[in-house]
DNA sequence: CGCCAGATTGAGGACGCTCAATTCTGGTGG
DNA sequence: CCACCAGAATTGAGCGTCCTCAATCTGGCG
C-alpha cells in the first residue's frame, strides 16, 4: 500500500524532529533516488559478510536484524518498521555484520550508498541528522541489552510491546490498537526466549488483562499498567521533538500522557 | 601513564585504518582540545540523562556504559578502552539514555562538542571516518546482544575474553598476556551474569588450561579453544586495515593467524 | 592488627528450556 | 462448500542452567 515517497516521507519527518533542515535538505532526502523491491517473509535482503551497496528503506512490512550463533540460533538485534533505514550504517560501514530479513512481506527502497553521501555532503545539516538517526538505533540495541539481559520474560515482553507502540504511533498508528504482524516465534528471537516461553508469557499478560495479541494485532488494554510491568521509560527512542531541559527523567514507567 | 596526545593518536589510528585520511584531516584529530580529568573506579563521568557537552576519549584505564532496570539491576552495554571515544554520540545525541563509569582507575579527555563537530565539518572523509567509528561500537553492541541472548556462561565468557584481547592488541598489547582491570562484579554485569555464576566460569576455563585470570591479568594459554569455545568470529570488531573481498567470512573461531 | 572489597565455595530453588503432543488458523485445490 | 495442508499457537511434563543467599577466605591498606 505504502509508496517509496511515503517511506522517506516518514524517514524525513524523524530527521527533521531535532535539527532544523531547509527547503533544499527536504528536497534532497525526498528526491533520493532508489528501487523497489518486494521480500518475502523469512527472506533475507541483506546477506551476512555480503558487501552492499545501498541502504534500505522499509517502505512496508516489518524487517528484522539477525544475528546468530554457530550451532543456528538466532538473536534478532534490531525490529524495523516503515520509515526506518534499516542499515545506514552500511553506507560507512558496507561489509554486512548481520543479516536483514523479511519478518512479514516487505517493501524496501533500495537507496544508493552514493546518492546517501552526495546528500549528506551537501549539507552539514543533513549530515548530523544522518548521524543521529544512525545514533539512535544504537540506544536502542542498548536497551535491548539491558532489557533482554536484566529482565523477567514479563518484563521483557512487556517493554518490547511498549516501544514498537510507540514507534508505531510515531508514524500514525493507534499506540493502543496496532497491527504488529510477527510471529512467536520471531519475539522469541527478539526477547533471547523460546517461543514456547514467548506464548507462556503472553497468555499472563493476556490473563491479566494487559493486553491482547491476537493474530497480527496487538490491543493495549491498559498502557500504565503495561509500561509498568515493563519498566518502560520511552527516553531512549528520542521520538519528542524536545527534551525537557531540566536534567530531570522523571518519566519512568511512562505514564499515558507521554507525547 | 598515558598522555591525551597518545590516546588521540590511538583513536585517530582507528580512524585512518579503513579510510585515507591526509595530513590536515590528522593535524585536526591531534590538535582536538580538550581537558583532562581523573575518575576514581566506581564514579560516574557521564550521569544519566544530563546533557553534556563533550565527548570523552578514554586515555588510560577502563570504561563502561552502564544501563540499568527500576530494580537497580545493572547491564553493561559497552566497555571502553584507551584510545575509545566512549561517548561520541552524544556529539549529535547530548542527553545521554545511559551513564559512563570508570571501571578501574581512569583518566579521560573530554572534547568539547563544538570541536569535534567544526573538525568533521571541515573535511568529509573525517566525518565518515567520525561516522565510522560510532558504526562499529553499534556493531560490538549488536554482537553482545547475541552473545548474552544465546550463548551460555562459559561461550559468553570466553567470547568476551576474545573481544578484549584482540581490542588491547589493536592498541599494543598482548593478545594472549595483558592486563584486563576489571572485576567479576563488572564481567557479570557484562555478561547478563552474576558475579557468582561468572566466579565458577572462569575456573572451569582455568581447570580446562584455556586462560587463567588472576587479579589484573589476563592470560590466555589456548587461543584456538578459546576462540572455539567462545563461537568467536572477530569480523564484527573491524580491526582490519581491509577485508578480503571474497564474501567468504570463513573466520569463524578465528584461528590464530588473524590479523 | 583490623578492616574492607573482592573472590571463592556450598546448598537449595526457580525461571526458562527441551521435547512432544495437540489444536487452531488461514490458504489451497477439488 | 468442504477436505486438506502447513505453519503457527497452545499446552503439558520434566529438566538444567543459572540465581539466591549465605558463609568463608584472601589480599591490600590504614
Amino acid at each position: 500500500m505504502n509508496s517509496p515517497a511515503h517511506g522517506l516521507e516518514l524517514w524525513l519527518r524523524r530527521l527533521a524532529l531535532r535539527t532544523s533542515l531547509d527547503a533544499a535538505d527536504r528536497r534532497m532526502v525526498l528526491d533520493l533516488p532508489g528501487r523497489v523491491e518486494r521480500v518475502r517473509p523469512n527472506h533475507d535482503f541483506v546477506r551476512l559478510g555480503e558487501r552492499n551497496g545501498e541502504c534500505c528503506l522499509i517502505v512496508e512490512g516489518i524487517a528484522g536484524r539477525f544475528g546468530q550463533t554457530r550451532e543456528g540460533l538466532r538473536q534478532l538485534t534490531a525490529l524495523h518498521i516503515p520509515g526506518d533505514m534499516a542499515d545506514l550504517h552500511s553506507a560507512v560501514l558496507p561489509q554486512a555484520a548481520s543479516a536483514l530479513s523479511a519478518i512479514s512481506e516487505v517493501v524496501v527502497y533500495r537507496v544508493p550508498h552514493a546518492a546517501m553521501h552526495g546528500a549528506v555532503q551537501r549539507s552539514d545539516r543533513l549530515a548530523r541528522a544522518v548521524w543521529r538517526d544512525c545514533t539512535v538505533d544504537a540506544a536502542i540495541l542498548g536497551e535491548w541489552l539491558t532489557n533482554n539481559g536484566r529482565r523477567n520474560a514479563r518484563a521483557r515482553l512487556a517493554h518490547l510491546i511498549c516501544e514498537m507502540a510507540l514507534r508505531f504511533e510515531a508514524i500514525g498508528a493507534d499506540r493502543c490498537a496496532f497491527t504488529f504482524d510477527i510471529s512467536q516465534v520471531h519475539l522469541a528471537d527478539a526477547l533471547s526466549l523460546t517461543s514456547v516461553h514467548v506464548n507462556r508469557t503472553l497468555r499472563e499478560l493476556r490473563e491479566q488483562g494487559l493486553l491482547m495479541l491476537q493474530g497480527r494485532d496487538v490491543r493495549i488494554h491498559d498502557w500504565d499498567a503495561l509500561a509498568q510491568a515493563g519498566d518502560f521509560d520511552p527516553h531512549y527512542l528520542h521520538l519528542q521533538r524536545e527534551h525537557p531541559d531540566t536534567g530531570e527523567r522523571g518519566m519512568r514507567a511512562a505514564s499515558s500522557d507521554f507525547g
